[in-house]
DNA sequence: TGGATCTTTGGGATCGATCCCATTATGCAC
DNA sequence: GTGCATAATGGGATCGATCCCAAAGATCCA
C-alpha cells in the first residue's frame, strides 16, 4: 500500500492536520512535533500525492511550456533554462510542442490548463491571444516569448532582432564594408522584417540605400540557404560581406561557401544572427548576434514566477505583475574571425 | 466562478454521475442524455478538472520524459516523437532535465511520479534502476532509452551502436580503404565502446587488425574533435578513410577537415555516427549512420502505451508488458556523396 | 487563583471528479 | 397482471491532501 500523510501521521501519533502543517512548514507548530513528524514520514519514505494538494489548495506547481518545436536551437535552449529554473524552484515542466499550428497550440493551452498548470509560457504562433487572455483572468499566469499576441494581456519577453541586426550591419560597414548581402526570413515573418528593418537602418544611416540585388528572402530551412547563396555570388561578385539573418539557411550557407572556395573573411566577411554552438567551431570560428535565447528563457521564467507568487497574495501585486508590458533581451554582437576589412582591389 | 461538472449536470438537468458517465463515454447511458450533457457542457465551455478525475481514478494522462539534455540532437527527436505520440493519446508530458547527474535523475522520477504520472520514459544515467523498479512495482510504467541500467526490471529500447558502426567501417573496406581512422567516445562509455566494437569487428572479418595510431578516443565535445583529426592528419597521412563516432565532434572535425583543404571524398572518405539534419546540405552530403532517434522514440512510447492500458486490467498483460526485455532499433546507413573508393596512388 | 491571551492541536468540511451500490424505469415472456 | 432480467439514473462515499474553526493546553499578569 501507499504511504499516505494518513499513516505518517499515525506513525508520529497526531493528527492529519497536524502531520500537514508540520511538513508544509507552517509557522504555527512547536518544534519537537514538527521533527517527529518529518522523522515519521522519513521513516516511512513518505512521498506526497501532489495531485491531492494540487487539487485541494489550488496551487500544482506546474508549468506548462508551449513551444512551436524543439529542434531550433534558441527553441531548446529556452526549453532547457526554463526547466532548470522551474525545478529549482520546486516547479514541473509539462510540454506541448504545437508544429507552429494555431489550432494545435490552442489545444495545447486548454488542456495543460485543464491540468491546472500555474503558469505558461509561450512562444507560440501569436495567433492565440484571446485564449490566453482567458487563462489570465482565471488566474494563471502566462508571458509569452519571441512572438507577441497583438491583443494580449500577458507580459512578453522580445528577442532584440532588429538592433541585433542593425549592430552586425553595423559591424561590416565599420570594417569598410559597403557592398553587404542579405539573406533572411520573409517579411510576413516577424523576425525576417525586424531583421530586415535593422540592415536596412545601418545602411541608411551611413548614407547607402538598400541593393535588392544584394537581398535574398525565403524560408525557414537549410536548403533555401544553400540556393541563396549561390544566386547571391553568382548575381552579385563585387559583395564583400554577408549578414546570414535566416537561422536555418545558415546550416546551407556554410557548407556551400567552404566547398565553392570562397576564403572567409578573405573574400566575404560573414556575420551570422543567433548564435549556433558550433558556429564557434567553424573555421573560421563565425561572428555571430548571439539573440540570447539563454537570457530569454531565464527572464521569461523570472516574470512567471512573479505573476505565480502574487497569484494567491494581494492583487495589486498580481496587477501589477500581469500588465501586457513588453521586455526586450539585447542583442550581443559577438566578433570571431569571419569578418575583416574588405580586401582592397586594385581593379576596383 | 469557474464551471465544473456540478454546474453541467444542473443545465442538463441530470445528477453528477449521469454527467460523468455521459462525457466520459460510458456505455450504460441513453443515447439522448449523452446528447443533452455534452450540449450543455459545450454551451457552458466546460473544461474538465483533470487534477480531481486522477485523484480518483489513478489515471493522470500524465508522461514522465527524463533525459539528460535538449541539445544532442538525438535526445531532441526522441523528446519531440514522444511528445507528439503522448498527445495524440490524449497524455501529457512531463520534462526533467538531469544533466546527466544520477542524483537528479533520481530526484526527478520520484517527483514526477508525486505527480502521479502513469508513466516514465528514461534516457538516462543507468545509475537507476533501483528507483524504476520501485515504480514499476506500484504501478507506473517505465522504459528505458538508450541506456539500460544493469539490474531493470523495465523494458528497454536501444540503439544498434555495435551494427551501425560495423556497416559504416564495412561500407568503407567495401570501397576498398584499409586505413580507416577513427575518432570516437571514450571507453567508459557505452556507445564509446559499443561503436569501437563495431569498427574492430569490420575489420577483423576481412583479416586486419585495428592499428591504434589511426584511433582518437576522447569527451563528447566538438573541440576534441578539432584535435583529433588535427592529430590523425598529421600522424597518419596515408589514412584515406575516416569514421566518426563521437556525434559532438562531428562538430569540430567537418570545420577543420574543410578548413585545412582536405578534399572529402577525394583525399578522404568520411561517414558520421548519428544523423544530424544539417549533415545531408553539408558539401558534399555527408553519408551517416542513422541511428534511428525517431523510431527509438516511438517504439518506446508504444511498449509505454502498451504497459499503461494493462495498467488496470488483466495483471497478466501488465506482467507480459513489463518483463524487462531489451529492444534494438536498427542502425541505418545512408550513403551520400562523401565516400568514394580511394585514389589510386602512383606513390603508393 | 481566575481570566485573558497566545500557542498548538484535532476534527470535519472541502477541492471536483469517479466509483459503487441501490433504486427506478423499461421490456419481455408466461 | 406478475415476475424477472436489463437499462438507465441518482445519491453518497471516496481519492489524499489542505483549510477553517473550535477546543485544549500553556503562559502570564493582576
Amino acid at each position: 500500500m501507499r504511504i499516505g500523510l494518513k499513516e505518517v501521521a499515525a506513525e508520529a501519533g497526531v493528527s492529519r492536520s497536524t502531520a500537514s502543517r508540520a511538513l508544509s512548514g507552517s509557522p504555527l507548530i512547536s518544534a519537537e512535533t514538527r521533527a517527529a513528524v518529518e522523522q515519521a514520514a522519513a521513516r516511512l519514505n513518505y512521498q506526497p500525492n501532489r495531485l491531492a494538494g494540487a487539487l485541494r489548495s489550488k496551487q500544482s506547481h506546474l508549468v506548462g511550456l508551449v513551444l512551436n518545436n524543439l529542434i531550433n536551437a534558441s527553441f531548446h535552449t529556452i526549453a532547457e533554462v526554463v526547466q532548470r529554473r522551474a525545478a529549482d524552484e520546486g516547479y514541473q515542466v509539462m510540454l506541448g510542442i504545437t508544429d507552429a499550428d494555431p489550432a494545435r497550440e490552442k489545444e495545447f493551452l486548454r488542456t495543460l490548463a485543464a491540468h491546472g498548470v500555474d503558469g505558461l509560457i509561450v512562444i507560440g504562433t501569436g495567433k492565440n491571444g484571446a485564449t490566453t487572455n482567458a487563462l489570465l483572468a482565471e488566474g494563471t499566469g502566462v508571458v509569452n516569448v519571441i512572438r507577441r499576441p497583438a491583443d494580449s494581456a500577458a507580459p512578453s519577453v522580445l528577442a532584440a532582432d532588429r538592433e541585433g541586426a542593425h549592430a552586425a550591419t553595423s559591424h561590416l560597414l565599420d570594417l569598410g564594408h559597403e557592398r553587404i548581402g542579405f539573406i533572411g526570413g520573409e517579411l510576413t515573418a516577424d523576425s525576417g522584417r525586424e531583421r530586415f528593418a535593422g540592415y536596412e537602418q545601418a545602411l541608411r544611416e551611413r548614407g547607402l540605400a538598400v541593393d535588392e540585388s544584394l537581398v535574398e528572402r525565403g524560408p525557414f530551412a537549410p536548403g533555401f540557404g544553400t540556393e541563396a547563396i549561390t544566386r547571391l555570388l553568382r548575381r552579385a561578385p563585387r559583395m564583400t560581406a554577408l549578414f546570414a539573418a535566416n537561422h536555418e539557411a545558415v546550416f546551407g550557407i556554410l557548407p556551400t561557401l567552404a566547398s565553392t572556395g570562397v576564403s572567409v573573411p578573405g573574400d566575404l566577411s560573414l556575420v551570422c544572427h543567433e548564435d549556433i554552438s558550433w558556429l564557434r567551431y567553424w573555421s573560421p570560428a563565425i561572428t555571430v548576434v548571439d539573440n540570447g535565447a539563454a537570457e530569454l528563457g531565464e527572464l521569461a521564467m523570472n516574470l512567471l514566477l512573479q505573476q505565480m507568487k502574487h497569484g494567491d497574495g494581494g492583487r495589486d501585486g498580481a496587477q501589477e505583475a500581469r500588465n501586457g508590458r513588453a521586455y526586450r533581451v539585447g542583442a550581443q554582437l559577438v566578433i570571431r574571425d569571419s569578418t575583416a576589412p574588405p580586401a582592397t582591389r586594385r581593379d576596383g
